[in-house]
DNA sequence: CGGGACGTTGACGCCCGTCAAGACATGTGG
DNA sequence: CCACATGTCTTGACGGGCGTCAACGTCCCG
């Protein structure tokens, strides 16, 4: 059962945050700040002493490196309910950056006062652990998806994603598709150009599969279509490997 | 300081396991099992219950994803010191599969035992909270390498790597690389193909950088060479990103 | 209204995946 | 020890996907 579960990992994630005990969600409370950004306003920067943790309350937050030649690789979109900085390195550097990709309100947490609180609350430890494990699931998800699949591919699993989040967020049926980062973004997280991302959506205009009206808006009018080119994220039962 | 750090938290994690305190490593001992195996041989199987958490005393395992046209994409090898299996995702299923390049040595532990163990023993918990942590990084890495990487580079970063483990294993300088894996491995790990594999190897040969004699050895004559044609891992003193 | 950021489209070329045919190596049985 | 089969590497030929450069269209904001 390969790859395709990153939504289902995240979504429980969240819920298992709700499930702590309600001193330990108090003393979070407490201890956080909360944290109003514009839309492209830096959070972290790669390098910098991991000062604080995030969690997104509202809008896209996306994380990146950069590469020696300018090029900046996105690592992935946080949405809310995700955490940002949980991953510590042995320097207690971040090691990466982040940037608010819409207007976004978080909430901070200084690293210390968090790192002790978990000492004392297991779950919360759990929680941090299972932040990580979700990170790297969805990391070799993407190793797949860079490795074996084509452009297309790319650009229609990325908008059954999306689509996936808002229905997941609104709990309602979606036909249109907010994508709010630049088709520049897009590239950088699917290892393409912004020229590719806008051809392949031309051509899914062109065969019906989409409609676009104002840009950052998608009206998905064939879901079986982008289903069938995402290439069969599962297995077949009964199907041989090798 | 991005990317280029794999190497570096592998062998820090060896080291770590080695400053557990002795009731620990008593215990460890005790409960886990040796186990030797032919080169092709199957160790693990994506989608099997979780039953053990192993380490590598000797020899090289390959750890892989099988997609559903038949093809696998390698996530990783494992060298002696490194541990398979920690990362346990919900279910307490393998999430990947796992399969001997060498003949190999490995310890087994189960799981069940070993995480009791690691509840008294916080070393031991950070010591696989860091397994992962690393893994993750690695995974990152290679999504930089997948993403914006030519083929050249990866196979130049590959060489470049194998040469650092097995300097690290030894303590001493190194002229030949053993290459233990097979081209088709190292295709599915770099996300390319065997031909391709070997094209390029060809071409490091016809441009004296490197030199090949019996199969699974091969000479570098050109270090810095390899490191140009790497990209350049690390920016630059006082360059500018953006 | 002018300028800047972003998206679209075209033209061009090359990297590299694929198919196919040999060249070696290795092992197995006669 | 040789003949043969099997697995692996090498090399060639071919073509397509997609990265890059460049020009143009569109939207937004001062």
């Amino acid at each position: 059962m390969p790859t395709g579960t990153e939504n289902m990992t995240r979504s429980a994630l969240r819920r298992r945050l709700e499930a702590l005990d309600d001193k330990t969600v108090a003393r979070l409370n407490e201890i956080s700040r909360p944290v109003d950004l514009p839309a492209g306003q830096q959070i972290i920067i790669e390098g910098d002493p991991a000062a604080s943790i995030y969690s997104v309350q509202q809008g896209v937050v996306s994380v990146f490196k950069l590469l020696p030649d300018g090029r900046r690789q996105i690592t992935g979109f946080l949405y809310p309910g995700d955490f940002l900085g949980v991953t510590f390195n042995l320097g207690a550097v971040y090691g990466y950056g982040a940037e608010a990709v819409t207007h976004c309100s978080l909430r901070a947490w200084p690293r210390g006062a968090l790192e002790r609180l978990s000492e004392e609350a297991p779950g919360l430890r759990r929680l941090f652990m299972a932040e990580i494990a979700d990170e790297l699931t969805e990391a070799q998800d993407r190793i797949l998806m860079l490795a074996h699949r084509s452009v297309e591919e790319r650009v229609a699993t990325f908008l059954l994603t999306m689509a996936r989040h808002q229905a997941g967020a609104t709990g309602t049926r979606i036909e249109v598709v907010e994508i709010p980062m630049r088709w520049a973004d897009i590239a950088d997280y699917l290892g393409t150009s912004a020229e590719t991302i806008s051809r392949t959506l031309s051509t899914f205009r062109d065969r019906h599969i989409i409609h676009t009206g104002k840009r950052s808006e998608i009206v998905v009018l064939d879901w079986a279509a982008l289903e069938a080119i995402t290439g069969g994220d599962r297995p077949e039962e009964g199907e041989i490997y090798r």
